[in-house]
DNA sequence: CATGAATGAGATTTCATTCAT
DNA sequence: AATGAATGAAATCTCATTCAT
């Protein structure tokens, strides 16, 4: 929301609605040229090409080109945890708000297949763009677990770590199953994951340990063989 | 998008002693040039600056700026690997092999402070490089995944997909408390991942579900409608 | 090397009071970036921001940036002029004419900082301007000096050369102890400047010189080489 | 002799041969190019077609456009003080230095026909450097002044005030005699100028004032009202 | 083996000016 | 009268790579 490094405090926001019009589509068109070609290699022209403007239109709704990579990053967390939010709304199991945050997530991952390219170079224009991407989306998450364990639905653990250790699932998945592997078997490594999520991956007796958690819950459910 | 997915072919060793020595003093170099500025903004004059030989002797070595990188990448994968695999040898519980992995891989984070930022720019300069960096690594982990399942020390879960949601929970802790916070509160988040690895977060009885996994809320809702 | 050495041929003077309000704003906010960034850097939006109107509203008053720089010199040019003039009004010893002269200078100059720089850059902007600022100050006080010496109250000596040295004087003066040193000191400099004015720097008797400038000296050196 | 506002140490002088002339025959080009555009309106890409090297090959030996420039206005300077300086080595008659210095100084501007431009844009290129120029000259000036004073030759002024002082009028009389009117009776105007700067301008006998310099008019007038 | 001078394509950024409203 | 969006030419600067020594 804040610009980060440079702290001018208006986004300048064009008045009349032919260049509201104009920064939009610069925005869109950044998003694609960044996805395809990364920070780097994206130039101003190629932006400015596919939004259909003259060059020299770029700089009067944006300073540099950092810049509009800041915005494009935040807008995309942004939208991001927007459609999780709306996609776990009412739920009320809480390894359910996961499966479908996690499925929301690789929806948008696949509809934004540019997203991964996009955030992972922030960290070489704008460091704090980029924190501010991860720790935004930390901070929702672990006040979601926390209520979840004051619910008695999830185990105490300390909120923030478990946080992170979920995104980096839904990273890690996404990345591998959705980037690389397009829809393939998403819904299969979902179960896999979500059952891992639930219930860890020891496979000895729970019992033994007098004071803690479970049981041998894992007979119960389908074995889920390996896959390939 | 990128052209040289052969994993380099010929990496022409020099056959002098004088010639190796200035080889590694190149590759030492740009580890760190790479690291600091990321790999567009990191000359060929920065890294024969910090190695301390002309510009020219660059090309005496490698036939061009990409080829050094991904030679970087690579070796940093394998250095990763090899301190992982030693690290964990000989011990027997899966879980402690888990826990002296991660622990192991937040060591080399801390020392190669520039991994993070080396790895993820790959994913622009070589494709096929980044991906080998995390598709290796994961070969690897779910071979022994696979081995402990056989060994009843871990529940039967799809291997790969374990590997995978591991590893995202290393980077990511890796990322947040190695990286960012240096040091700070890393066994207590090494304990609370174990904590989360080994029993999974549900809190219920895992027992009372007989073969469900959800309950109610579903129905509520609407039936998830497809994506776009 | 500049194409409109005519002094402006058509000062489009706007009809309505409005109009001129507006007019004249540009004209001082030119004024004053002019002499902040100088004329290059100075951009018309810059201009226009310093004077409180909308881009697109400068070129209603003018052609193009040229002629509002070349009007501005001028107008500096003319105020300098009137201000010397009124300043040194009824005075009848010229000795005194000139003093007063020099003060009315640094007071313009003191007040206008940027004259200077204005001035300076004419010489790359419009050479015409540049040199019509000298000259038309030149010959008035050219035409003043010619007087003055007709009522005997000068020694006879080419006027325009004269006026030269005094402008070069005065010129230097100023940039050294009003622009640069600020007021400090300033009449202590006016008196030294005043008394060489009147008596050259020469010590030796001037009484003993019935009526030519020079001496021996001269005739002992070698004829002045010719250089390179 | 310092780089000014740049306090990087060592002028970067290349080590081999080639280079050096390379150097100079960009520093060669500049001046001329400069000379003729303005600093503004001279383009790297002109000295280097000026000095028959790439456009690349600039950046090998100057950091950016304005340290080439600085170093050129040094350069200037310093030839110029040179130049005056062996132009009156020997002369014993102060009044002769004077008038052999301005004639040096005619010479070198007639020579080096863009000394003006240049030096002029100096004051918005580089302010450091332009005083540099100015107060350098300034200096040894009134060191020679001083110097005079104390054999006799001179009357006792504030030396720094006259060396600005004989400053002015050499460069006023050297931009109107020798830059816009190239050659056309420059010894006489020399001649004139010596005569005033000799014995002054004031006509009334010297003699009369027993030792100080000044008579009645003073009395008359109000005292010096105050200026602003 | 090693050197470092030279190259030129390409990228970002600025800005005077035009024009539809 | 006034506005401000849009343009595109031009300028500075970077740097991978080549090559003669």
């Amino acid at each position: 929301m804040n610009r980060s490094s440079t702290p001018s405090p208006e986004r300048a926001v064009p008045p009349t609605p032919r260049g509201q019009r104009t920064r939009q589509r610069l925005l869109r068109a950044a998003e694609t040229v960044f996805g395809e070609k990364g920070y780097e290699h994206a130039s101003i022209a190629d932006i400015t090409r596919e939004g259909g403007v003259a060059l020299g239109t770029f700089y009067v709704y944006f300073p540099d080109k950092k810049s509009l990579f800041v915005e494009v990053v935040d807008g995309l967390g942004e939208r991001l945890r927007r459609l999780i939010a709306e996609s776990v709304e009412g739920l009320e199991d809480r390894l359910e708000v996961e499966r479908e945050g996690l499925r929301a997530f690789f929806r948008f991952a696949n509809e934004h297949r540019n997203l991964y390219r996009i955030v992972r170079q922030a960290e070489f224009v704008d460091e704090a763009c980029y924190r501010r991407y991860y720790v935004t989306f930390a901070r929702g998450y672990a006040r979601g677990l926390k209520q979840a364990m004051a619910e008695g639905q999830v185990r105490r653990l300390d909120s923030e770590t478990l946080a992170w250790c979920l995104m980096g699932i839904g990273d890690y998945l996404g990345m591998r199953w959705v980037l690389w592997e397009g829809e393939q078997g998403q819904e299969q490594v979902l179960d896999t994951a979500m059952d891992f999520i639930r219930h860890g991956m020891d496979d000895r007796p729970a019992v033994a340990e007098p004071d803690n958690k479970r049981r041998k819950p894992r007979s119960a459910r389908a074995p889920r063989r390996d896959t390939r």
